[in-house]
DNA sequence: CTAGGGTTAG
């Protein structure tokens, strides 16, 4: 009879005194109430929902407690139409509910999607506490509706209400300004609110996103006490920025600070070994990954380390492996073949996907766009980019259109090029024209090139390119005194070519060759072993391809420079320190020139070694005297 | 009843 009555006192004074007027008795109504919080309970929802009817026919009604218990039922069970009768149902029984179980309701439409539904509930409710603000703004933020989010943080503080820690974390998200965060981040340090670790994440985050690296930092640095969440949101943060290294020397701290790596960890530190070419550093975290085998994210990081560090072998033993792969995963795989010179595997994956694999995005079609350019396949090019809106329902973007110029300069077809820059539904920008500029150079054509150079030093004054390839074009026909005008308005502008520069890595560590720089340790030796490899390859008919020369705006003339290109330095330094069965890779800032590809060829021939560069736009595997491009790139 | 971190291209 206690516990009866204990059950009772919950029931709403005004719900009581209806439980009391039509039910049959004090026994049954007890009893229907135990039944439906038991169901509520173990999150039986059928069950709960019936003995709810029941309840009711017999004028019982639950307590908002045991209310917001089925609402978490209908959340377990994505039961959207439920949990609405619910909502109905509460609100038509005359009795007023308690802030709390509308903020219940709000949640509930929240996670469910519904957002114009929990925006309406919001607007009738007749007060609102920090909980409905916040459950509302970070609604918001978590949509993206940035504006919506700021506009009610603004209107909350208006009204008086105090923001707390939730608040705080959900509101940064939807900052778009550094302006912002900055205001935001001293209200969180009067209040004292920015040790909390949920909030120190979330600023970490903001500022990372907005490029404030310095500032995130700042903010990591301040942590007295935190959590693993709060390492992973500075390591990631390095991580996407392309600062591999601070990354990689954080997850070593991180360790040292016995926080353990999870997989959001782990993904990061790929992505820094990516960034950095550290196969070897990416093959032990791949021991690590291994304890998360499930886990689709890690998974996708792991296997793009694979193919950017033109490990290929690896990356499709991952491919295949995985379960259930996602667009990423394949479009991964289909750009990482690609890359590294495997177009039609590329393309007959493309076709797999097709048939058994997730809806192919807009960056899957640039890696097949990808394929197709650096292969040299001009038609089927036209058919990928031509039919992608109707066999995959995408519009072709900016960079679609940059692939299909890439595609159709390789192959010289100037003319195409232009007509295919006038019928783009978007204004050419600085890359269209380099484009047009690089295609011009590579088919020698002055007036086009000129043209395009101009266009680019309209957009940006600053571009060196521009100035390079026009000094290029100029001396390739011989127009000295035009090279020497544009080497001059150059200086007057304090630009200079950025120097060739080449890594390798040895024994853990990163060597550097840079064009002219002479402070590597064994640069005697390297120097000597080039200069015999040289003289042996002359004896094979090498002979040094002056053209590229002109390319290279900064070096001295002649032989004497091809030389000393940074790749021929660290080709050498990686035949020096590894054994004949290990691949040499190297990774590398510029465009390779084609002197060096040539040289790379015949030592990989002659020293029977596979030799794998990297450049900023793709892969060169050099093996029995051939590359995977097809010396086409 | 409300909050934080990770993957493809450019």
């Amino acid at each position: 009879m206690k516990a009866v009555s204990k059950l009772l006192q919950k029931i709403p004074p005004s719900t009581l005194s209806c439980s009391y007027r039509y039910s049959s008795s004090l026994q049954e109504t007890s009893s229907l109430l135990n039944d439906f919080t038991n169901f509520c309970y173990h999150r039986d929802l059928p069950r709960a929902m019936h003995a709810l009817e029941t309840m009711e026919k017999h004028g019982v009604y639950a307590d908002a407690v045991t209310y917001s218990n089925l609402i978490k039922c209908c959340l377990a069970h994505k039961a959207v139409r439920e949990g609405k009768r619910l909502h109905h149902h509460v609100f038509s029984n005359g009795y007023a509910p308690k802030t709390f179980l509308i903020n219940t309701f709000l949640n509930m439409y929240v996670k469910f999607n519904l957002l114009e539904e929990a925006q309406k509930l919001f607007d009738e409710m007749p007060e609102r506490n920090v909980v409905s603000w916040t459950t509302m703004i970070s609604a918001y933020s978590y949509v993206k509706l940035n504006d919506m989010a700021m506009k009610l943080f603004v209107l909350m503080v208006r009204e008086g209400v105090m923001p707390n820690m939730y608040t705080f974390s959900s509101v940064l998200r939807a900052c778009e300004r550094l302006y912002d965060v900055k205001q935001l981040h001293c209200s969180m340090v009067k209040v004292g609110l920015e040790s909390d670790v949920f909030v120190r994440s979330a600023l970490i985050d903001v500022y990372s996103k907005l490029g404030e690296l310095l500032e995130a930092m700042n903010v990591f640095r301040e942590m007295v006490t935190g959590d693993n969440v709060v390492w992973n949101s500075i390591i990631a943060a390095f991580a996407q920025h392309s600062d591999g290294d601070e990354a990689l020397y954080l997850y070593k701290s991180m360790g040292r600070a016995s926080f353990p790596a999870d997989q959001s960890t782990l993904t990061s530190v790929l992505r820094a070994c990516t960034s950095l070419s550290l196969l070897e550093l990416g093959r032990q975290v791949h021991v690590h990954v291994l304890k998360f085998d499930q886990d689709l994210i890690l998974n996708n990081a792991l296997l793009d380390m694979y193919c950017k560090c033109g490990s290929l072998e690896d990356a499709k033993f991952i491919f295949n492996r995985m379960a259930g792969k996602d667009v990423i995963s394949w479009s991964t795989m289909i750009a990482g073949l690609a890359q590294n010179g495997f177009s039609m595997e590329a393309l007959n994956l493309f076709g797999s996907m097709k048939v058994q694999g997730p809806k192919p995005n807009h960056i899957t079609i640039l890696g097949v766009l990808f394929a197709c350019s650096h292969a040299g396949l001009v038609n089927e090019g036209w058919y990928y980019f031509r039919s992608m809106k109707t066999l995959c329902g995408i519009d072709p973007g900016r960079e679609h259109y940059g692939c299909m110029l890439d595609l159709l300069g390789r192959a010289g077809k100037l003319d195409d090029m232009v007509k295919l820059i006038q019928e783009m539904n978007c204004e050419p920008d600085v890359v269209t024209w380099r484009t047009l500029l690089d295609a011009c150079r590579a088919h020698r054509n002055v007036d086009l090139a000129a043209y395009a150079a101009k266009e680019i030093q309209k957009l940006d004054p600053q571009d060196i390119g521009a100035y390079v390839l026009l000094s290029n074009i100029y001396a390739n026909s011989k127009r000295w005194s035009d090279v020497a005008e544009v080497r001059k308005a150059m200086r007057v502008r304090g630009l200079r070519k950025e120097p060739g520069c080449s890594w390798i890595e040895v024994n853990k560590k990163i060597h550097a060759f840079i064009l002219g720089d002479k402070s590597h340790p064994q640069i005697d030796e390297i120097d000597k072993q080039l200069n015999q490899f040289i003289s042996r390859l002359s004896g094979a008919g090498y002979v040094p391809d002056t053209n590229f020369v002109l390319q290279d705006l900064e070096g001295e003339q002649g032989e004497d420079s091809l030389r000393n290109h940074s790749e021929k330095l660290a080709i050498v330094y990686g035949i020096m320190s590894f054994p004949k069965e290990k691949t040499i890779r190297i990774w590398k800032n510029l465009k390779i020139c084609g002197d060096c590809h040539i040289f790379a060829k015949l030592i990989a021939k002659l020293e029977q070694r596979h030799i794998v560069i990297r450049d900023p736009i793709r892969y060169h595997h050099f093996k029995d005297g051939v590359c995977s491009c097809g010396d086409y790139w």
